[in-house]
DNA sequence: TATTGTTATACTCTATAACTATA
DNA sequence: TATAGTTATAGAGTATAACAATA
């Protein structure tokens, strides 16, 4: 805005990204610990978390969206049937390609392990006030604008 | 304090929670993408960092500070060692005991390595406002506190 | 006897290469 | 010929069990 405030603001940006860099770290630490007792492993989640908000996908879409490989999906994906939370479907149109989709047991899971997964954080949460809440909400807006880079 | 605003308070807690959850994890994968060294993996990494900055441990404590279990931890202290950014030395008051210390280039690795994550984070952050970055700042304190629950 | 570090071995997750079926 | 899915096999990383040295 106004020339006295455009020096701190560089100053401020070092600082500020050094200081969320380490909090992030940290945070992230202090919350695997808590998820520690999961039996689902987090890509297995990942995936399931996936099919249960977006929908069904192919195996292809699934391996882009996590960052792995198709055969690697493919294990997870097999773990997630044999576990009976996700089933294969053929597609019609085209017969190379198989719709993975949650089961509702799966879909159950998923609400069940976030809502684990959350608790922790949320008592820790209820200690703060609305506002401190809202500012918490937006950086999370902003974290995630940030790693989407 | 009414039913009228305790109710939406509960729900806010619980999405700001999962939406913060959420964006640690994303924000910290996309960061740890960021190395001096291709090679070293997470899990080493962490090691080093926790000696160059807190100084020397021994085995054990370094097995319990990273959640892991001490002959896992040991295979990680072997890497480390055979890159020569670690080193063993005998504690002379406990035999059983072996000091782990990051060496000048094990330390040298660590600071490059925040270095390059800190330029990273600074280059996204220098798209927002500065009302943006109080919001960030005053996040990493509030995420501090909580991690340190 | 308990503790500290280490070795032996197995399991999980991920990767590359090769194969089958379909477009 | 290219694409979607799968199988075969190997390389990290972690775990449990067993062992040696020291307290």
């Amino acid at each position: 805005m106004t020339p006295a405030t455009s020096t701190p603001t560089r100053i401020d940006l070092s600082a500020a990204a050094s200081d969320l860099r380490m909090a992030t770290f940290r945070l992230a630490r202090r919350l695997r610990q808590e998820r520690a007792v999961d039996t689902m492993s987090d890509g297995q989640f990942a995936v399931l978390a996936a099919l249960k908000i977006n929908g069904p996908h192919t195996l292809t879409e699934l391996a882009e969206r996590e960052n792995v490989t198709a055969p690697s999906m493919n294990r997870t994906v097999n773990c997630l049937e044999d576990s009976g939370w996700l089933s294969r479907t053929a597609d019609a149109s085209d017969r190379r390609k198989v719709i993975l989709s949650a089961t509702d047991a799966g879909r159950a899971v998923v609400d069940e392990t976030v809502r684990r997964r959350n608790a922790w954080l949320e008592g820790a949460l209820a200690d703060f006030s609305p506002r401190q809440l809202a500012v918490l909400a937006e950086a999370a807006d902003l974290m995630r604008t940030v790693a989407d880079r």
